[in-house]
RNA sequence: GGGGCUGUAGCUCAGUCGGUUAGAGCGCGUCCCUGAUAAGGACGAGGUCGAUGGUUCGAUUCCAUUCAGCCCCA
């Protein structure tokens, strides 16, 4: 017996039962043991970085990540599903230095890095506890209990196993190398940091060109540069090989000035009078004076060199070259043998190399007060405001500034080639990021910046010899044990503990030390498939079945985060892929299409959808409501729209059921026959075909196309179904109804189980009361069987004539409980209706039958159109002129022909042509009169004409509706049983008395008689007119 | 400057391996139903599928260019 249902849907309460359940029953952990020994299907957790509360972003990449490993499972795979934690990196650390009040690397030390470290890991552990408890609240499900923590030494372990590895091929160097820097957090940004949103900001700064006077001529070289600060730093000026160079007179009577010709005007004004021209092979190799003198510099420099990559794009043609500030600066210096000024310092300030009014100052700073310098020495030909992209720190959204600095790499780019072909392997959804934003990425691979000169994250394991040098890298905590001479199982392999230990050096009688720096938290994630399991020290078996994954999905952000650090470490440690597939999702946005943030207050907090929406209407928003792939607009009007039209439906419609089968005393029977009543074998065709869409949707990670086909099929089950079956269920008490939908509920149910995993278990739990969650149950096989093409498109064109029907009603202005004799269908050519599906459309239109005719002549008229897709390859260029040839074709002429099995022959100019039934269509226009309604094909006409026996009929059924009506009003129960008097006019009395037995059957009567009406009133009850006639229904409890 | 995505009805979005009649929901208008009822449903109006050019018998769909928005890179 089925539990009472209440048709209002609670999910909030129904969702807090479900999660109650599940945790006394231990559902997932049972969902789990249930597969054990089965197929792995592996998933990897990206682990988020526990330094916030999750927002509806994380949401939204949660559900995805929950969907397709509950589906899997279904199909019968061991699905583990391990959670993890990003601990380490700058996210956090400046999160507690925001707490301590910090703003910078000085402050920590002194409050000392073991202090400082146990903040971070606290911090953690706060914000881990807020990812649970939304993790567990939206369903999804995820061993947090066994979740790796990126900061435990298991997991730190085996980051320096794969450390270690790369190491011992080569790939990790030590390399001096221009980096975008942060002189705030004291680091370098790796690529894929600069990645991050808002890294990049347009900023209006002044650019200048400053003259750099040539040693031995006569004139000036025009340089410009964006970055004012690095002029101190200069060692040489570029100019293009190919570029054409003028010399100017200086409009102020100094030097001549030159600059390239395309460049001159621009800078210069309009005005400028050239007196000759320069190669720039004549100016390469000239010397010059720099426009600063605070830093030594050897007399070979300050030279001109010609290098290709000078444009004439901005700027004045001649680039100011500063190798310790540029990338390429340093590169086009090197073979000059030019030296590197830096007199900057770690914290991106000026060092006591510069005069005191700089030194100390973030340089960025000093740009005004050293453009002024140059003014006062005459050497500023022009300042301009400019605006350009320029990188910001991610986290703490200061400038970054390009510096020279020493910093372990990854050689990735010698494995690019490795790292393109595994990308050949994965399959991208969507499959552009493969080629397109990914691919492109790989292509441009530069080494991977490894080292952080930071103090919270997993310790670069090199010790290095304070004597000779010699670097050593240590693979494990077994290894520094036994370097160190000490038994360090115990030791927290987090700075400063790791930085106390000191090994004998192996090249020489020195003590080598761990250099300083931590590695990028990136690495962490990408080291987490052998991580998380602390392989090779343990679950070498394990490690080997469950790499690489099945599944991964994140947010497109993370093509240069995890994405990357995932393939790169594994690519380079294990030669291969550590993802077959991978579920990359767009980003969540607000209901204008605006990225979410702090600042605008359009932030949507997780926990408000879910407490007063559910985690349910959140899920099938995300899932049903537009294509993962572009980004989604979240906004409680849209959420509530979806979950309404699609959980309401279904909630209904199972209320419906559950109500009738238990006032009938229904239980479902596991051996009972398949029903043979048109409308049950329609459902159920509809129900295994969907079941079929739905199957291979999610089997290809199109969780979209799933949820359309569910809410297609929850339209077809409630708006036709049991819209047209209703009287079965409350009447006739049928078995096969009951059975069918209890069939159809239940497979709906396994179906929606991934994609709404709590009001599914609740369908499922009620209507099949044995103990067993839907999420333990097998994800259900297609009976083929069931499915029957021909029965579902003649049911769609059953909905297509009464569609017409109801508009033709509409157009006549007659309710449809006004029976009519007669409706009259033009059906399309070879189309037939089962007498059963004919039947369900007279019935939804109150018609007393249905004629199907092929042509409705003299009503409309048919128009014949090519039927291009088979006729277009066929004719070619001649289609137009059939085309136009066939309009003019009595299609009356055609039906016929073609209905005699004939071909339609046709000469158009002089040619012959003969048209089968395949190659035209015939096309009913026009309305012939007020009662019919074509549409393509298909036409309906009503006999609008009523007689006596019909108007009975209408009348009775009038009388039945305003009885029941009253019985509602009365309050009483729907199995009541009354007795009825009906007081009727004169002329009603015949047509009541004609269908009193019908009239009684409909509103449960024991008895029922007919009078005429009097004037006399009964208590609280007055006449009323029905169907023009004036009557007054009598009812009371039997 | 380079790469990628998106542009379809007032709004949110599907869809079209190229076929001449492009769909849904919401909203709006007009109604219906009253045994799913503090529910349900129908019908209707509303779109030159961002623009231009090309390929084709035929383009919203393919190609090129372009505009706008978003994302990423430099």
């Amino acid at each position: 017996m089925f539990q009472p249902v209440s048709p209002q849907l609670d999910l909030v309460a129904l969702e807090e039962t479900v999660l109650d359940r599940w945790r006394s029953d231990d559902v997932f952990a049972r969902s789990l043991t249930l597969r054990e020994g089965q197929p792995e299907w592996v998933f990897y957790e990206g682990p988020p970085t526990a330094n916030g509360k999750p927002g509806v972003h994380h949401v939204w990449a949660r559900l995805f990540k929950d969907i397709y490993p509950r589906f899997h499972t279904m199909r019968g795979k061991h699905v583990i599903r391990k959670g993890g934690w990003d601990c380490h990196g700058l996210p956090v650390e400046v999160q507690v230095e925001k707490e301590l009040g910090f703003s910078g690397k000085p402050q920590i030390i002194e409050y000392g890095i073991a202090e400082f470290n146990a903040r971070c890991r606290s911090s953690v552990q706060r914000h881990v506890e807020d990812w649970q408890a939304l993790t567990s609240r939206i369903g999804m499900w995820l061993d947090t209990d066994g979740a790796y923590w990126t900061l435990s030494n298991e997991f730190v372990e085996t980051v320096w196993w794969l450390f270690s590895e790369m190491w011992k091929n080569g790939d990790i160097y030590e390399g001096f190398k221009v980096v975008p820097y942060c002189g705030r957090c004291g680091t370098a940004l790796s690529s894929h940091e600069l990645a991050q949103p808002g890294a990049y900001q347009d900023v209006t700064e002044p650019s200048v060109y400053v003259r750099f006077p040539v040693i031995d001529r006569d004139f000036d070289l025009v340089v410009w540069t964006t970055t004012p600060w690095t002029l101190p730093a200069n060692v040489a000026a570029a100019v293009g090989p190919e570029i054409e160079y003028v010399r100017v007179r200086d409009p102020l009577g100094g030097r001549d000035l030159v600059l390239g010709r395309d460049r001159a005007q621009a800078v210069l004004g309009d005005d400028i009078i050239i007196v000759g021209t320069i190669n720039a092979a004549d100016l390469g190799g000239l010397r010059y004076e720099r426009p600063f003198d605070f830093v030594e510099i050897d007399a070979t420099a300050n030279i001109i060199i010609v290098a290709d990559f000078v444009t004439v794009e901005d700027g004045s043609g001649i680039v100011h070259l500063a190798p310790a500030f540029g990338e390429i600066d340093r590169e086009v210096c090197e073979p000059y043998g030019l030296p590197v000024l830096n007199p900057v310092d770690e914290n991106a300030h000026f060092t006591d190399v510069l005069p005191t009014q700089y030194r100390g100052r973030f340089v960025k700073d000093t740009d005004a007060d050293l453009i002024s310098a140059l003014e006062q020495s005459q050497r500023i030909v022009r300042v301009q405001q400019y605006t350009h992209s320029y990188p910001h720190c991610w986290r703490c959204d200061r400038p970054l500034i390009y510096w020279a600095k020493p910093t372990w790499f990854a050689r990735t780019s010698e494995h690019r080639d490795d790292l393109l072909r595994e990308n050949e392997t994965i399959n991208w959804f969507p499959g552009h990021i493969k080629h397109g934003r990914f691919g492109n990425w790989l292509e441009g691979n530069v080494d991977w910046a490894l080292s952080r000169d930071r103090f919270w994250g997993s310790p670069i394991p090199i010790w290095r010899c304070n004597d000779c040098g010699h670097d050593e890298c240590i693979a494990s905590v077994a290894a520094l044990s036994e370097r160190a001479g000490r038994e360090l199982t115990d030791l927290d392999l987090h700075r400063p503990y790791v930085d106390e230990i000191r090994i004998p050096c192996s090249q020489c009688s020195g003590t080598a030390r761990r250099v300083e720096p931590v590695l990028d938290a990136w690495f962490d994630s990408g080291s987490m498939p052998a991580a998380q399991l602390h392989y090779p020290f343990e679950n070498v078996e394990q490690f080997n079945s469950h790499f690489p994954a099945d599944f991964i999905c994140e947010a497109i952000d993370q093509t240069r985060g995890w994405f990357y650090s995932l393939l790169a470490v594994n690519t380079l440690v294990f030669g291969k892929t550590p993802y077959r597939n991978v579920v990359c999702l767009a980003h969540i946005v607000d209901q204008d299409g605006k990225k979410m943030s702090k600042t605008k207050g359009n932030i949507i907090d997780p926990w408000s959808i879910l407490n007063t929406r559910g985690a349910e209407a959140l899920r099938w928003y995300m899932f049903s409501s537009g294509s993962p792939w572009t980004p989604k607009r979240v906004f409680e009007d849209a959420i509530d729209e979806t979950s309404n039209r699609f959980l309401r439906t279904l909630w209904n419609t199972y209320s419906f059921f559950v109500t009738y089968a238990a006032l009938d005393g229904f239980t479902p029977s596991n051996h009972a026959e398949p029903s043979t009543h048109v409308l049950d074998q329609w459902i159920r065709s509809r129900t295994h075909r969907t079941l079929d869409t739905v199957t291979g949707a999610l089997e290809s990670f199109d969780a979209l196309a799933g949820a359309q086909a569910l809410d297609t099929l929850i339209d077809d089950l409630s708006n036709w179904y049991v819209r047209r079956s209703r009287p079965r269920f409350w009447k006739a008490s049928d078995r096969a109804a009951h059975q069918t939908m209890h069939e159809c509920l239940t497979l709906i149910a396994t179906m929606l189980a991934p994609f709404c995993p709590f009001i599914s278990d609740e369908i499922d739990k009620n209507l099949n009361n044995d103990g067993i969650s839907v999420h333990l149950r097998d994800w259900p096989a297609v009976d083929q069987t069931a499915i029957n093409d021909a029965l579902e498109s003649e049911m769609a064109i059953a909905r297509q004539l009464t569609t017409l029907g109801r508009s033709a009603r509409a157009n006549a202005k007659i309710g449809v409980r006004q029976p009519l004799r007669k409706a009259i269908a033009l059906l399309a050519r070879d189309v037939v209706l089962r007498d059963e599906v004919q039947r369900e459309i007279e019935i939804e239109l109150n018609v007393k039958a249905i004629e199907a005719v092929e042509n409705l002549d003299g009503l409309l008229s048919y128009r014949i159109v090519p039927n291009f897709k088979v006729l277009g390859p066929k004719l070619g260029k001649l289609l137009p002129e059939v085309k136009a040839a066939l309009a003019e074709v009595d299609g009356a002429d055609v039906r016929a022909t073609h209905s005699q099995g004939k071909a339609f022959a046709l000469r158009i100019g002089d040619q012959d042509f003969e048209f089968g039934p395949d190659d035209l269509e015939v096309r009913a226009e026009q309305h012939g009169e007020l009662a019919l309604v074509q549409d393509g094909g298909y036409a309906v006409a009503l006999d609008l004409e009523l007689n006596d026996e019909l108007r009975a009929e209408g009348f009775a059924r009038e009388l039945v509706r305003h009885i029941n009506d009253k019985r509602k009003h009365l309050d009483y129960a729907i199995s009541d049983r009354i007795t009825l008097r009906l007081e009727v006019g004169e002329a009603a009395v015949a047509p009541a008395t004609l269908h009193l037995e019908y009239i009684t059957t409909e509103v449960l009567a024991t008895s029922a008689i007919v009078v005429p009406i009097t004037n006399e009133t009964i208590e609280g009850e007055t006449s009323t007119m029905v169907a023009g006639h004036q009557i007054h229904a009598v009812i009371a409890l039997a």
